[in-house]
DNA sequence: TGCCATGTTAAACT
DNA sequence: GAGTTTAACATGGC
């Protein structure tokens, strides 16, 4: 479930909770409960793939991991599984499987906004310095790096890939100016395809390479290998993806 | 049926 | 103590 635009998706359907106050928390989530309730939720606040539900002088953090999953109003998971509910006086909150931690909200400072690809406060031009300063690095690598690229994950980073003609295996320094550019400004775009696609439930459809076979540009088998410090699946097409 | 995957953290190593 | 590697988490699709 969770890139960057999935978790924009939860925060759309939760918005609805913000103002109101906690009315009681449980949960199997290993945090201090008894604080919460009397809390008002105040704002959602989205940090790529994390989300920041941001009370009085906390925020609980909610990280979806690889298999978290949500619901609103209506429990939908065994009460086994369940590791936070919020009740509200308009309706419920559930969360399953993933990571919960009660922060001190003034954790939020600490957070480089500008990293988020999804945010109106993307900043491309200090993504092209933090890019700079590692030169050696793989190009598969750092579009998993949160601290950059903060939302993008697996299947967007071999997406972007694709569209940009570039090797996953392609060094950061050695990727001509024009293309570091494209490497930038397709991950925000292609964020935004992802979250648009998702949201009438055709995200499938529209992927080129991820989990794909055949190359659509050139017909060719596409590769499939685990690359990289960060060792996930790539998929790419070795003609039609250059190696800088 | 068993494998593995849209992800991260923390423990267990060196 | 540092940096690095491994395991844990635990669901659902193929």
């Amino acid at each position: 479930m969770p890139e960057g635009p999935s978790i924009l998706i939860m925060k759309e359907s939760i918005v609805k909770f913000a103002g109101e106050k906690i009315i009681s928390a449980n949960g199997n989530a290993k945090i201090d409960m008894e604080k919460i309730p009397g809390l008002t939720l105040e704002e959602i606040k989205t940090y790529g793939k994390q989300t920041y539900l941001v009370c009085g002088e906390f925020t609980i953090r909610i990280h979806l991991l690889m298999f978290g999953s949500y619901s609103v109003d209506e429990q939908t998971k065994p009460d086994q599984r369940l590791r936070l509910h919020l009740q509200f006086k308009s309706g419920d909150l559930y969360f399953y499987t993933c990571s919960v931690k009660l922060l001190d909200r003034e954790v939020l400072k600490e957070i480089d906004w500008n990293a988020d690809v999804l945010s109106d406060d993307w900043k491309p031009l200090k993504a092209r310095k933090k890019l700079k300063a590692i030169p050696d690095a793989l190009v598969c690598d750092v579009l998993l790096d949160q601290n950059i690229f903060s939302g993008v994950g697996n299947i967007i980073k071999n997406e972007v890939l694709f569209r940009i003609g570039v090797h996953p295996e392609s060094k950061v320094g050695n990727l001509p100016p024009a293309k570091l550019s494209a490497l930038i400004k397709e991950a925000r775009d292609y964020s935004f395809d992802f979250l648009k696609w998702k949201k009438e439930y055709v995200l499938k459809k529209h992927w080129l390479v991820h989990t794909k076979r055949i190359c659509p540009k050139c017909g060719g088998t596409l590769t499939k290998k685990h690359l990289g410090i960060t060792n996930r699946r790539s998929f790419y097409c070795e003609k039609d993806q250059k190696l800088y």
